[in-house]
RNA sequence: GGCCCCGUGGUGUAGCGGACUAACAUGCCACCCUGUCACGGUGGAGAUCGGGGGUUCGAAUCCCCCCGGGGUCGCCA
């Protein structure tokens, strides 16, 4: 090794002895005499003292030093002087007095601070990705990613899991998400396709007698980026046999808490966390993946409105709709402008407008609320009882701000649920330290597709039917309900995961109510359908996000940050400038020829 | 594909119709400086304001189109 130590173990107790250090410049501060510089490699920084009387020609090799050079520095470990010491540094109070001294290697300067925790532009980052990962956030990120994959792995392997690699390059099934596709040189014409998850394989594992399966698993998917989305994540790919759903998810409890308790133990975990109903939280919250860490509950005030004179809602009602509306605490003395900014944010979600009743000031007493106190647009539709009981079932007081929109309940949910969410932003209600998971559970196995005129999963055609349901598949496929669960925290969808059908007879009977003609059941799933008939058992699984576990543990905004080499939204990848053209060559070994674009 | 936001020295910002010959901070370069740690001091270089077109006596600033980026809807079994 060119170093003894780590920059940032140095400690007291070192004083004394002889160390070799190597790692890049963080900083020069040159004296004109004495020079400093602040090392730093991967464990953190310490100041390196050249002092020209006592070590001339190590003094003037720093006098050439320049930010990020690689520098190899040899020399004593000493107490700092007296004043001098830095409590601001893990080694601040000592340093390292060189005699010794080797540039490594130069470096341009950087385009952007390595030294410092500004936000820059991510096209730049990118780019630029080896420097952007050399800052100590990025650094921190993927020692917590790091942490998080090993702890999956200890905690899965104490409880008898066994971790098994499928292959990336598979068989396309298109279904769902739009697959990667890569051409077969040896079979001209046939393709492979990169893995939207290992969900046929696992459940081939289960089959074979595996039991308990687990994968840090790739998954590719050719669909639009987001802030928690990429064309390629990393999934905890989890399956096993002879189990119902409270094993599993028992489990995911059980990592989820020793996991947060373990790398972030500043987080406060909510448990046990809450089982809901998939239709309860789409009426509470607006949202499949809601945020539990504050109320402001949706709330439904359709009885009121039909009974008010108000007959732009009336209407809605009597079409088949929905009004329901929340509470924003302390909304009342909201101005022109902010109530403005919130009508068209509804309006840009699709809603017709955003009906808004502010219940007078925090002065006035809710029982004594009368209309004069009272601004809204539908104030003289409206009695004051009427406004109290919104106000009482809203849970609003004065002060506060209803927020009420009307139309279809899916919209409705919708806008509120954003609306919702918008609120607890202003108002900064979710506290950036806790995580607040939540089963959500009881999802519709089918729904129907109105464009393509046919029943599609609800999570993907393996997930089993809840028993007592599977008569209804031939009389209301609509009401049959799905062994599916998924896991949220702090609003993110985390995973998602079901017991699994593992009967040919069923799946087959799935496959058929989903359209398929024997023919494409055979060609697509031929291979689990026959493997369920050699003594399949009952099994079922699940597949937490390893990109989003982190990003909430560290608090980032997108799972870029917490992604080595991520793409951008456009699905490029500005460190290597992916995808690229490739060669006539190449092309023809393919069997390839490129189309003329319209 | 739709909607919203952003694009000004290397970096981060200010300027939002005339006093802009584009400001500030930092970085960079040179010189000075022996206890600094975001060291300090002096001086210097560095931007045709994402691109194109238009309005105007005059455009970084207003309008249109395009490009790039981000957020989101669609999409994500």
């Amino acid at each position: 090794m060119l170093k003894t130590h780590h920059c940032g173990e140095l400690r007291k107790e070192h004083v004394g002895t002889r160390v070799t250090l190597a790692g890049w410049v963080d900083r020069r501060r040159d004296h004109g005499g004495l020079i400093f510089i602040d090392l730093r490699d991967r464990e953190g920084l310490v100041q390196v003292v050249f002092n020209p009387e006592t070590a001339r020609a190590s003094h003037d090799i720093a006098g050439e030093m320049r930010s990020e050079y690689v520098v190899r520095a040899s020399g004593e470990v000493a107490i700092r002087p007296a004043g001098t010491e830095n409590p601001n540094l893990a080694t601040g109070e000592i340093e390292v007095i060189a005699d010794d001294t080797e540039i490594l290697n130069t470096a341009r300067t950087p385009p952007f601070y390595i030294n410092r925790e500004n936000d820059f532009d991510e096209n730049l980052r990118l780019r630029y990705r080896y420097l952007d990962l050399r800052r100590p956030r990025m650094k921190d990120n993927l020692i917590l990613r790091h942490r998080v994959v090993k702890f999956i792995r200890d905690f899965l392997d104490a409880r008898g899991f066994i971790e098994v690699e499928t292959p990336i390059l598979i068989k396309s099934t298109p279904e769902g998400a739009r697959d990667y596709l890569v051409p077969s040189r040896i079979h001209p014409g046939k393709f492979y396709a990169l893995p939207q998850s290992p969900q046929q394989l696992k459940q081939l594992l289960m089959v074979a007698g595996v039991e308990k399966y687990f994968q840090i698993a790739k998954c590719f998917r050719d669909e639009d980026t987001r802030a928690d989305r990429q064309p390629e994540h990393t999934q905890l790919d989890l399956e096993m046999s002879f189990v119902e759903e409270a094993d599993i998810l028992d489990l995911m409890e059980e990592l989820f808490t020793a996991l947060v308790a373990a790398v972030k133990p500043g987080i406060k975990v909510i448990t046990p966390f809450p089982h809901l109903a998939y239709a309860d939280v789409m009426e509470r919250y607006g949202s499949d993946k809601p945020d539990l860490r504050f109320g402001l509950e949706l709330t439904d005030l359709s009885d009121i409105f039909a009974r008010s004179d108000f007959t732009l809602f009336r209407d809605t009602i009597s079409d088949g709709g929905r009004v329901k509306g929340i509470c924003a605490p302390g909304g009342g003395a909201y101005s022109r402008h902010q109530i403005d900014e919130l009508n068209r944010l509804a309006q840009t979600l699709g809603a017709g407008g955003l009906l808004t009743i502010a219940l007078g000031t925090t002065e006035d007493r809710l029982e004594e609320l009368t209309m004069d106190m009272v601004k809204s647009a539908a104030a003289k539709f409206m009695t004051t009882d009427q406004v109290r009981e919104m106000a009482a079932r809203t849970g609003a007081r004065p002060g506060d701000l209803l927020l009420i929109v009307a139309g279809p309940t899916d919209l409705v949910n919708r806008v509120l649920g954003e609306l919702r969410l918008e609120m607890g932003r202003r108002l900064n209600l979710a506290d950036p330290d806790t995580f607040a998971f939540a089963f959500i559970e009881q999802f519709p196995l089918l729904r129907w597709d109105n464009e393509q005129k046919r029943w599609g999963s609800e999570h993907h055609p393996f997930t089993a039917p809840v028993a007592a349901d599977i008569p209804l598949l031939d009389t209301s496929p609509e009401k049959v309900r799905a062994r599916h669960y998924d896991i949220v925290c702090n609003g993110l969808e985390l995973a998602s995961g079901s017991i699994r059908i593992h009967t040919a007879e069923l799946q087959t009977k799935i496959f058929r109510l989903l359209g398929y003609s024997d023919d494409d059941i055979k060609e697509r799933f031929g291979t689990l359908l026959e493997a369920f008939e050699y003594g399949a058992p009952p099994h079922g699984g699940i597949a937490p996000g390893i990109d989003r576990i982190v990003m909430l543990l560290a608090g980032e905004e997108t799972i870029r940050e917490v992604i080595a080499f991520p793409k951008n939204q456009s699905a490029t990848d500005l460190t290597l400038d992916a995808p690229s053209a490739v060669t006539e060559e190449q092309l023809a070994e393919l069997h390839l020829r490129l189309r003329e674009e319209e």
